[in-house]
RNA sequence: GGCGCUGUAGCCAAGUGGUAAGGCAGAGGUCUGCAAAACCUCCAUUCACCGGUUCGAAUCCGGUCAGCGCCUCCA
């Protein structure tokens, strides 16, 4: 079966076929740079980099662009308020593009921490005033947008398809009545392509309606044209961009003349303990943080065993689960690369047959809207298989493949197994050596029943974090996780 | 007030018409000097509740209760 995408424009799930064979251009709408990232943040980045590494397993070329928005995104409702970088800028006394590439950079660090892949393209908003000018006078031309005091809005009014991501119509706004009117406006629900900047504004440039700075919308719509063209595949975010962002990049778009994403998917939130991460109530938790106490990729494997499209809750007795059952899969893959040293040439039957089971399954779950809890699943039922084989000391052809298999689905596709994590030694040759002695020392005692210094050398070990296993073939150890 | 989502074992979480995946935790067993790792066995007659449709429903329809999201910045 190809693969199945759940597309929010139609609201079903439905065959994903690229727009050109053999290529796929998706964009995904990155973050604003005022803040540390935090967890929240990472559930798009790494459900998109599963999708990305899938597609182009299926040997498919993929452009992959994702947003930097360094410039228009406001503090408060609508159209009033402080720009959010503007006003970090202040708070810290520097200057906005320092306060945007510092979050820049720790954005991409941790996400890298998480072995999310870089995208192919990060466009800033900041460099692309002129594409988005440009974008808002085809709109004044075309009649969807009017200027008014040196700010250009576009008229929702003047365009019917409005609402068809979301499904609102307007009689739901006006239900809704939340939205503040400003005097410039002609209608409640128009929304700012450009704004007049105050004269205290940091972030301004000259434009056909005088000094000002892009509204928040225009440059993905802009962005998005400009390096995945027209009628380009997959579009993707947070389901809380669903509305009103989504749905005005497509007016923008689309008003203005141009085809745009065909394929839609927005990814749900993280909840910290049951409840919504917020920075105004503080409930959330920092990249960063989580970094400093776990290995990442307990985090990874713990967002990839929800559903992109449920709401997950993380919980610490939730990390703690996720890091044990992550385990059991990174000791299976450690065992392969393992015996794969020593084994002599054969074919082991059943180890074959668990991976051509695994093979089919992990295709399955994922081409059924990226179902990594099932793709999991997959690979748990074959570790129990490859774990059963291994007592019968499979031939080399088989281990071999076992750990190619491993390699591309686990790590190729769901990046759980960067090499860092294979790596036994993390501390490199004195710290091998040293544990080699302790270790020679502990088997000398061991042949001559000296449990008690045995064990005392192991617990120390264990508490230095250096994990001991007694196994047939000798001792074997390993750092930490 | 409007729109929408969810409710599956102690915890997490798949499954959207054919008779409950998987992980964690827990119990017992094998292996081990003891552990660890691994393997084996057990662990939801039942899917918030009440009705209905159907030969058959966790899955479809209606209602009730509970939680959550969006409608305003938000991943």
């Amino acid at each position: 079966m190809p693969l199945q995408i759940y597309n929010t424009l139609t609201r079903r799930k439905e065959e994903f076929v690229p727009g050109t064979p053999g290529y796929v251009g998706i964009y995904v709408c990155g973050p604003t740079v005022y803040g540390d990232p935090h967890l929240g943040h990472a559930r798009g980045p790494i459900t998109y980099d599963v999708l990305r590494r899938w597609l182009r397993r299926q040997g498919l070329r993929v452009r992959f662009v994702s947003n930097i928005t360094d410039v228009g995104h406001l503090v408060d409702d609508a159209d009033e308020g402080e720009d959010k970088i503007a006003r970090r800028a202040k708070l810290e006394q520097l200057e906005p593009m320092e306060v945007a590439e510092k979050y820049t950079w720790s954005y991409f660090d941790e996400l890298a921490a998480l072995n999310v892949l870089r995208p192919d393209i990060a466009p800033r908003a900041t460099g692309h005033i002129l594409e988005q000018q440009a974008l808002t006078q085809e709109l004044i031309a075309k009649g969807h947008a009017y200027e008014a005091n040196g700010s250009v809005y576009f008229s929702v009014n003047s365009w019917p398809q409005y609402g068809k991501l979301s499904g609102r119509t307007p009689e739901d706004e006006e239900a809704g009545a939340r939205v503040e009117v400003r005097e410039e406006k002609r209608d409640p629900r128009d929304f700012a392509l450009w704004k007049r900047a105050n004269p205290e504004h940091l972030m301004r440039w000259p434009s056909p309606w005088g000094v000002g700075f892009p509204g928040w919308h225009i440059e993905c719509s802009a962005m998005s044209l400009k390096y995945l063209g027209e009628g380009f595949d997959l579009h993707a975010g947070g389901i809380d961009l669903q509305f009103p962002h989504h749905e005005a990049e497509i007016a923008q778009a689309e008003a203005a003349g141009h085809a745009f994403a065909r394929y839609w998917m927005h990814h749900n939130h993280v909840l910290l303990n049951g409840q919504k991460m917020a920075k105004s109530t503080g409930n959330l938790v920092l990249l960063s943080q989580l970094r400093g106490k776990h290995e990442p990729m307990y985090v990874r494997f713990y967002l990839l065993q929800a559903h992109y499209r449920s709401v997950l809750d993380f919980t610490d007795e939730g990390l703690e689960a996720a890091k044990n059952g992550y385990l059991r899969l990174l000791n299976a893959y450690r065992e392969v690369h393992h015996r794969l040293q020593a084994a002599p040439s054969g074919h082991h039957a059943g180890l074959e047959a668990a991976l051509d089971i695994l093979e089919r399954d992990f295709e399955t779950a994922l081409n059924d809207d990226l179902n990594t809890p099932q793709a999991i699943a997959a690979l748990f039922a074959f570790v129990t298989e490859l774990n059963r084989a291994l007592a019968e000391r499979p031939g080399r052809e088989s281990l071999a493949r076992a750990e190619r298999v491993f390699t591309e689905l686990g790590e190729g596709v769901l990046g759980l197994f960067p090499a860092r994590v294979l790596e036994h030694q993390l501390g490199g040759e004195l710290l091998e050596g040293l544990v080699q002695m302790l270790l020679s020392v502990r088997e000398e005692a061991r042949q001559n029943r000296n449990f008690k210094l045995s064990d005392a050398i192991r617990d120390r070990l264990i508490e230095l974090g250096v994990q001991v296993e007694d196994t047939r073939e000798g001792p074997k150890w390993k750092v930490g996780a």
